[in-house]
DNA sequence: GTTAGCATGTAAGGAGTTACATGATTTT
DNA sequence: AAAATCATGTAACTCCTTACATGCTAAC
């Protein structure tokens, strides 16, 4: 119970390794990476931190406020809890943020990777980059093929929406390609914060390990 | 248990509009009209299916195989069934594809929605279109924002994430309005095909029974 | 005769959301 | 002193996916 999506991990994991935060300011950091008026709810975050205290990841360093043990009221303690990483943590996160796996680019978690990205090395980077952009011009090949073999049967709505649909894949297929570009010619270091990576991730031919589990 | 999801009930009322048909060729043309690669489960549309015979939308027609009760198998009727729309399901297709509240055009129903376009009234067409435009211009708006507000502190991959996304949202805008403009224009009859709409929407100042519930 | 596709279903579980419940602190 | 926002949590529910389980029928 409680298994928490890892997606929402990572985006703690990484929000964590700039400053300790509260729940609270946790949410509202998430909430701006997903953007796009996405919204993380409480229900959801509060379980995945209590389930990664469990697992080590975090730590809590609380000012607990002694709450007055009355009619009703269950004496306890509850305050607010500031979350840090542990070592643990921190190395879960470079585990995390260098794979580059299917699940790196799926839609679900690529915006959440990607906001990471300053934390990978170049060629983590562009694995994730060039498996989105391959996964991409598959959907496309399909839709135009549908789009060829049925255009007669479909109304005059499916085939704007399917045109839109085209284009706007077309569109990003063509902003991946200025990353990867980019990427390649850049003399920028492949390391632009302090992370170090679990290193058995490399250039070489058959990238097999790191790119399923995640 | 086994409630249904509003865009997965007017997928299957619609596509069973044009022709009764097997679960199995169901599924194929819901995956179809939700594109991009995402498919529908037999384990979301078998329950569903379901519960709509349940709820007297669908009838069945089928040719039943009278299994063989032999020694394991549990001897009853299994065959190959044929959904059809009753008189309700046609009467609930007609008042969900004139639904013009915030579920006609948030992401999740929004394409559903628009494969249904045709079997509309344009003053509904009209009213998803603006409000789908609406909203995602209160999103751009919000990215702009949040953009000039913290440009500093974004690392470059952040920022070109929130361009790429500006842009994508600036796209989908253009295509809306031309859409908009399009159906302002148009000398197209408001009924494409046999649907007779629960006629109480109309251009009226204040749209609001409608609005909600779906 | 065997593979591929047609055809129907169930059980378990995943990844969340909404609504509820509570109270402290800061701003107006 | 009221309102907003900070702060933490739980219970119920939603909607879907994966994996399992079964068997028919057409094509090669």
């Amino acid at each position: 119970m409680a298994k928490r999506g890892a997606a929402l991990e990572l985006a703690v994991l990484g929000l964590l390794h700039e400053a300790p935060m509260h729940g609270y300011e946790l949410r509202k950091r998430v909430t701006g990476l997903l953007g796009w008026g996405r919204v993380l709810s409480y229900g959801s975050l509060y379980p995945c931190l209590k389930q990664m205290l469990r697992d080590g990841l975090l730590c809590e360093d609380t000012t607990y406020l002694d709450l007055p043990v009355g009619p009703g009221a269950r004496g306890g303690r509850r305050g607010k809890i500031v979350y840090k990483l542990t070592a643990d943590g921190k190395e879960r996160f470079a585990t995390l943020v260098s794979a580059a796996g299917p699940s790196a680019w799926e839609d679900d978690s690529f915006g959440v990777r990607f906001a990471f990205f300053a934390a990978t090395s170049r060629e983590t980077r562009l694995r994730i980059l060039e498996g989105r952009r391959s996964r991409l011009e598959e959907r496309l090949e399909g839709v135009r093929a549908t789009l060829a073999r049925s255009r007669e049967r479909l109304d005059a709505y499916t085939l704007e929406l399917q045109r839109h649909g085209l284009e706007s894949g077309e569109h990003e297929v063509r902003w991946l390609t200025e990353l990867i570009d980019s990427e390649r010619v850049d003399r920028a270091p492949s390391r632009t914060i302090d992370v170090q990576e679990t290193s058995t991730s490399s250039t070489d031919g058959q990238p097999s390990s790191a790119d399923n589990r995640e």
